[in-house]
DNA sequence: CATGAAAAAATTGTATACAAAAATCCTTTA
DNA sequence: TAAAGGATTTTTGTATACAATTTTTTCATG
């Protein structure tokens, strides 16, 4: 069974095929996808309202872009609804997540020694997914999911772009330490290490973006929007 | 300039008029408003991605009903997310808002001195409004929003059913309380108030249902749907 | 009277058509 | 050459048509 077409056109999105600012052309879309435009109005529509999308009366729909203050609010934000997910997933992961956790984390370890980008993006989107589920409560995941998609197509620049040697090391190294905190059951020490993680995550992408931002301006402005 | 159709489909639920597990005819709703079905599926499309409106394939969309276990999760969920806008609303409430807030205190003492619960309703959104507003993160505020309007078709009902005559005083003195706090600056005080009025509104909500349910179950299984 | 199957009606999913608005291109002019 | 204005093309928003599927009704049967 195919991906839905909601699926298929965030995932245009998510690998970083269309980047924010980018114009979504319904008619395009019904070509690639061999639907005609109904269909593909509903899809986008759907993704405007879980945030992905922005769409303006009479305008094509873009990407959603952020500006530096709505990327700082949204990893706040995210920051704190992943501590609150680490923090229940410390008190409530039964035996056989405990057992993934631990697998993601050996894996995670060898990606990073081998320095595999797209493999740590990967693994990155699994192991917070295996804390959302652990946190044992269908809203909080559905916020935290919701949030996460959002960001996405930043996260995923920072990981996809080639010239820009993403450091894997820290990343690992907090996930051990936020995965050890939930083993051994500490929820506060699981909540305020992912706090700080994702924090370190807006710092790290503040730096990507300073440095494409100083190459966009300088040859002259390809148009980005916003 | 009415509202958009989407706002106007949200009202339906939101006012009581349609209830969870009700269904939302394509035809009916394009008649009411004057449009064709294209539109209105639109709107159902976004509403059921902001999680009001569920959709299954090739069935008529209904109204999103919880059962009991996820009602639970989703006040868990809200009670955290509130309380972390209250939190922040502690630290950066300017003036016109502290304003604002004695206001509105000032008023709910009234309101629930003259037991007006259909005011009382609008002031609880106004109250919580306020505080998503003050905490000054447009994506806090957009989830905070979000969980509420999943939720709200159920707070709206007790307000609204006739038969029950929802205590209007303990959450007057809880928001005063809160209020209190976030004006006191204190952070910490204020969440956790919050975090005890949402649970303190969970158990109302629940004794309710647990009332109708009696009675529903009584009158041979009026097809509430899930 | 209940049950179940078949027929009829209603409803959803998608394609297509067309008007209205926006974006683009092209020509003229300073 | 640059700017302005207008014509042309593209694109969105909505209505409508029709096939596929579900829901409801009807009616025969135990």
């Amino acid at each position: 069974m195919p991906h839905t077409l909601r699926q298929q056109i965030a995932d245009l999105v998510l690998n970083g095929e269309l980047k924010p600012g980018d114009r979504l052309d319904e008619q395009s879309l019904a070509d690639r996808f061999g639907v005609s435009r109904t269909p593909i109005r509903e899809a986008v529509r759907q993704l405007a309202a879980s945030g992905l999308i922005e769409i303006r009366p009479r305008r094509s729909a873009v990407v959603r872009s952020f500006d530096r203050t709505e990327l700082n609010e949204a990893f706040e934000a995210m920051g704190e609804i992943e501590a609150l997910c680490a923090s229940r997933a410390a008190v409530r992961f039964n035996e056989a997540e405990r057992l993934r956790l631990r697998a993601l984390i050996a894996t995670s370890e060898d990606i990073s020694a081998r320095a595999d980008r797209s493999a740590a993006l990967e693994m990155d989107f699994e192991f917070h997914g295996l804390l959302h589920d652990g946190a044992r409560n269908w809203m909080l995941k559905a916020v935290a999911e919701e949030t996460r998609l959002k960001i996405t197509p930043y996260s995923t620049a920072l990981y996809i772009m080639e010239d820009y040697d993403a450091d894997l090391g820290t990343p690992h190294r907090q996930h051990r330490a936020i995965a050890d905190a939930v083993l051994a059951g500490d929820a506060d020490l699981a909540g305020s290490l992912m706090r700080e993680h994702i924090a370190q995550a807006l710092i790290s992408l503040q730096a990507f973006f300073d440095k494409t931002a100083a190459r966009g301006t300088a040859r002259k402005q390809e148009g980005k929007a916003r």
